[in-house]
DNA sequence: ACGATGATGAAC
DNA sequence: TTCATCATCGTA
């Protein structure tokens, strides 16, 4: 069953946790592949240093200032790209990293695995037929936290335990 | 430990 | 227009 955007419209640390053991599911062409997701961050709004939306409203962070449940995809590093889903209402530029699935276990190999590039940006991950998220029926897991991977930068906030994985 | 590789945002 | 930085990965 696909996930609502009711989902995702809630506080980001708590979507970035329920989303352990949900499913990404992605389409191209005729094919279709689901995996589940094992690793998420959250990114939670303008104060979070670590977060991309601390800089204000760009061109690159608008689409975590829009409606929830919008795909939020960048390139890094020059050569990957990395897969978010926006979470919160409209305005509170919020959302969840998506780090690791069964497929592949960081958010550029994700990516490269599923075929997710720039070119999906933006798109509604609720009304998609190339992307989208399912919850099936299974056992819920026990969730691991830490802190998020790559902001040293960020100050106190580096030390959020706002990483998630089973 | 480090280089690949290019978009982004801030400074100038 | 330039410059430092970067939510990574593979090779060493």
């Amino acid at each position: 069953m696909k996930l609502k955007r009711k989902f995702f419209n809630r506080n980001t640390v708590i979507v970035a946790q329920e989303l352990l053991g949900k499913y990404l599911v992605r389409r191209v062409g005729g094919k279709v592949i689901a995996t589940r997701i094992t690793e998420t961050e959250a990114y939670c709004g303008r104060n979070d240093l670590a977060c991309h939306a601390s800089k204000g409203l760009t061109e690159r962070t608008r689409i975590m200032f829009g409606p929830p449940a919008r795909a939020y995809i960048y390139l890094i590093y020059g050569m990957y790209h990395c897969l978010n889903v926006v979470t919160e209402k409209e305005g509170y530029p919020a959302a969840v990293l998506i780090r690791g699935c069964e497929l592949a276990n960081g958010p550029g190999k994700l990516c490269r695995e599923l075929k997710i590039n720039k070119k999906l940006n933006g798109i509604d991950l609720c009304g998609s037929k190339e992307l989208w998220f399912e919850d099936r029926v299974e056992r819920p897991a026990k969730i691991n936290k830490g802190n998020r991977i790559g902001v040293d930068y960020a100050g106190k906030w580096k030390d959020k335990l706002w990483r998630f994985y089973i």
